[in-house]
DNA sequence: CTTACTGTCCTACAGTCATAGGACGGATTG
DNA sequence: CAATCCGTCCTATGACTGTAGGACAGTAAG
């Protein structure tokens, strides 16, 4: 079982799929070629309609992320985005500017940043080059899906927290 | 004229409020104590409904960035992050894995990402210090560079998830 | 051909959301 | 006190969104 929902995280299925096969083609779980669950028996997997899954898919292939070919199926696309280099730079820039400008509201220090997403990169570069021998099937994919449900605890909110430096 | 709408960008016009003062926060134009707009002379003037601004200011008091005093008016909050640290780092790596997955997404390399993050971190930085001086007066507000990004809002500030194995 | 898959289009409906206007209470000034 | 700022609450409405079911079209194998 590769996918699953999560009904009571207030966020769209279909939009959890998106994250879902984004995050597993980031981190090497899918690659280029590899087909995605067909959109009926997923849909029924999952116990969504079918045209909840078909949003998703047809938000990845405009995404560029899959291809669909209809009668067959959707696969994987090989990475070629049709962005140019500095398009690119400048979508992500933007993304950036809200990681830093969210880490200057939570006072987390620049420096805490850095080790924060040296981190996060290292750990998608280094899955990413352990799927690339194409041996094992069936890894879990990962969930990027966050349960708003989940409150900070108690523990959380009286566990030793520095307001400015870290 | 410190604020601005683009009615065209399909943007929430609040959230875009919203994202100027975030931004103007982070990057020094806006100092704790310093006074907002009211609420009315502001929505007149941007040509929307009052509550649409006070929706903004609203979410703004909820994330903890202003503070509101009834018949006073808007203040920018002294920055005291009510999360523990470990949450904040949880809510900072979902927002810096997006950035990595978007990036493996788009082809590009992990050290120019690196170099991004870097100048937009020293860019924020360099702002703010520059900031410091009482000197510094009415400087322009800052546009987000991103016009469909999605910003933490209340609704996500207290999401939690569970963790990555590796 | 038929059957059983694949994805796609069209329509519908409930719920949410962004925005708006009226009325109200607190603060300040004179 | 009145006047005039300030933010807030309640309600309404038009638009959008997420999900859903029925019917259709392309593909592959029996």
């Amino acid at each position: 079982m590769m996918f699953h929902v999560d009904f009571k995280s207030g966020k769209p299925v279909y939009l959890q799929l998106v994250d879902q096969v984004r995050y597993a083609a980031a981190s090497g779980a899918l690659r280029p070629g590899d087909p995605l669950p067909s959109i009926r028996p997923l849909a029924e997997e999952l116990r969504v309609n079918r045209n909840t899954v078909a949003k998703a898919y047809t938000e990845l292939e405009s995404l560029g992320v899959i291809e669909t070919v209809a009668g067959k199926g959707c696969f994987l696309k090989e990475n070629e985005s049709p962005l140019t280099k500095r398009v690119r730079h400048k979508l992500l820039v933007a993304r950036i500017d809200e990681v830093v400008v969210t880490s200057h509201q939570m006072q987390v220090a620049s420096e805490v940043l850095r080790s924060l997403m040296e981190e996060r990169i290292q750990f998608f570069d280094r899955k990413k080059a352990a799927a690339q021998p194409d041996t094992q099937e069936k890894e879990q994919i990962w969930t990027p899906t966050s349960p708003l449900s989940t409150l900070p605890t108690s523990t959380d909110a009286t566990e030793s927290w520095t307001p400015l430096t870290d």
